[in-house]
DNA sequence: CATGAATGAGTATTCATTCAT
DNA sequence: GATGAATGAATACTCATTCAT
């Protein structure tokens, strides 16, 4: 976390943590259910069991909290991401692997990346600079793999669309959460996963007699 | 448009229209700069060169304006995209045709388009249906002629992944507009437009034999 | 009718009193069901099928319209009660039927006496004035009965004391009006009619060996 | 004070009530003087010394104040009147004594009760319910008076008729303080009490040997 | 460090009235 | 005489933020 570009009027370190977790905690649920303009300063320290002067001691504003918010649900895709990919597997491997785990994630987290989503706009530009920053961390993560793949051999991908198929990759997963109201009518996240993956791969390698199955999916969706 | 929904205080239905697109075409200006939330009725109803009470007469709150704009710029999409579609092409072609004139419009409607995306969700649940509608009557010109390419044998696609694939070609076009702030420091909209759909079309070929440049682009990007 | 206190745009002195009618008729029937400051002109104009704009030809603004319908209430009152009054009736004879009568038509007309009541004082001062002063009129008939009653003997009350009993008689009246959430529990209209009438007669006769069946009733409540 | 039903944001009991009674301090004036409609929230957050955004603290919205205001208003009246009951007085003393206070009440808070009977109407329907209920409870004395004056014999009423009276003298109070524009110009508070005192006990008394004087008056009116 | 009462600028919306056609 | 579109002052209420205790 970055929060330490957010100032307080505490000095405790160990308590500002504890507090703006709780704060993040309280206000999620809130701006997921209602939306950040929607929610008041005064529910969210309701929420969140605290004064709205002790919530001001740890914040500056409230675009704080959403900007908290935000970092705090980066974080936890960035790590959930990364827990499944190993060194020792091949840039393919990686790729299948962390394409089913994204899909996983954003399935999980589907309000939380769709607050993201909508919201981050309502950030001051300097903030919404680092949350940007924060998503393009996690399109990196399938940029390397994506590198791994072609200087390995499994992968076939012209140099310059590395970067726009990174991208790609993560619009597939946030679509799943934006156009949810339209996909969820049509297919299990399952069925989105493997035909994703499917029209995936297509793109990825030389010929397609390369099967799909000789990875296997360590993921389960529960 | 739909607007006959939203009931207004006058009677000449000329003058309604007439009066709408003047509050759109303000409204818009604003809104793509400040925001749904951070726009006031008040400077709406001055760059519109209109007296609020005058702009009341006409809707019947502020939602009701950002509903006609999303109305405005769905419509003007749609018939942009449909102008390039020919009956008499086959459904590959009409695929490229589509695809490029979506990218150009995705790019000329860049942030119209964003606005959209962002504010949506600002809409009370009866209006969001309605435009979510219109998004989808998008969505299902790229539904139609990929069912029209399988069917002449131009196109490679198993049916059940024909609504996955409009949703995802229309996702390609979108994401223009909202990574942009990232995709735009790395393509020109020429190159991501070609980019994107040679990954595209290698996912509806069997083999790569069949050459792009056969389809000749006769969009310009101004 | 005072109306004439009222300028109007238009000349035609005919019509101005079948519109004001018209005005009235529909306006009533608002003020009754919403008060008068919930009523808009608005509606006043379309109840009364007539755009605003002819409206205002006859009116100069919404209070006119308010003393219009007090002093139509007024005359119409008055008028009822008046009918029941016979020259060649003694004084006690013109009060039990004066009574009975103000008490008949207070019931007709509750809801339009009540609106007399609570909005009077949206009036400005001057029009307040002329209400008020009809509501004396309607007082001063019952001044005289009492006059009357003590001259030829049948009523005995104190000469200083005929104004206030003639006000006691229209709040006897009146209250039925603005106590009925309570009063109409407890007692229908005849009820509490032949009620206070026995109080009343009871404060005007030096004994009570005088009968009040000996004057017969020519008041019925439909 | 059945206050306790409007919620308020602040917590501290005490803090409330000091700072609804300045709210009603000044409403009063305000309403008193320009009426409930013609008064803004503004205006009564001036007058007593708080900022809007404090007012809207201790209520719920502008019907509030109002509703404060009467409720203010009948207790006020009540604990006044109450006052001159004992215990150990017949009831036609009580009723003498009780009468004579109603009316001092009336006149000293004229403008007041004017207020009550001229805006109950613009509470919400719950509202008004609490506000004539707290009337009746007054009316409720004098019934509790009359029916003691019945029981202990000094009073000579039918029962059926008591509420009828006891609401009878409920509105010869206030219509001195509703028609005052009329009776204030041809009596003074004190002929009007006698006055109305000797015609009610005409109605209370077998015969009229028992003469008033009797029970002197401990009302003195400044 | 914690509290929560105080603040007041800011906003959507209404509606009586006018006046050009 | 009739119409109804245009006007904009006026108003109730909200809510992020502060600061004395």
């Amino acid at each position: 976390m970055k929060n330490h570009i957010i100032p307080a009027m505490v000095k405790d370190e160990r308590l500002i943590a504890k507090r703006r977790q709780q704060i993040v905690d309280g206000a999620v649920q809130l701006f997921i259910k209602k939306g950040f303009h929607k929610t008041t300063t005064r529910e969210i320290a309701r929420k969140c069991n605290m004064s709205i002067g002790t919530m001001y001691e740890y914040i500056q504003n409230k675009e704080d909290i959403l900007y908290l918010v935000c970092d705090y649900i980066h974080c936890k895709m960035e790590k959930k991401i990364r827990r499944v990919i190993a060194e020792q597997d091949s840039g393919m491997e990686s790729l299948v692997k962390g394409f089913r785990q994204l899909l996983k994630v954003m399935d999980e987290m589907r309000s939380y990346v769709l607050l993201i989503y909508q919201e981050t706009k309502s950030l001051p530009k300097a903030r919404m600079k680092f949350v940007l920053q924060n998503e393009e961390n996690i399109t990196a993560i399938f940029e390397h793999i994506l590198e791994k793949g072609i200087q390995d051999g499994t992968i076939n991908l012209e140099p310059q669309s590395v970067k726009l198929m990174a991208h790609n990759i993560m619009v597939i997963g946030q679509m799943w959460t934006f156009r949810y109201w339209s996909l969820g009518r049509f297919y299990t996240i399952q069925e989105y996963t493997e035909q994703q993956l499917n029209l995936l791969i297509s793109q990825l390698i030389r010929n397609r007699s390369t099967s799909l199955n000789s990875i296997e999916s360590d993921v389960d969706f529960a």
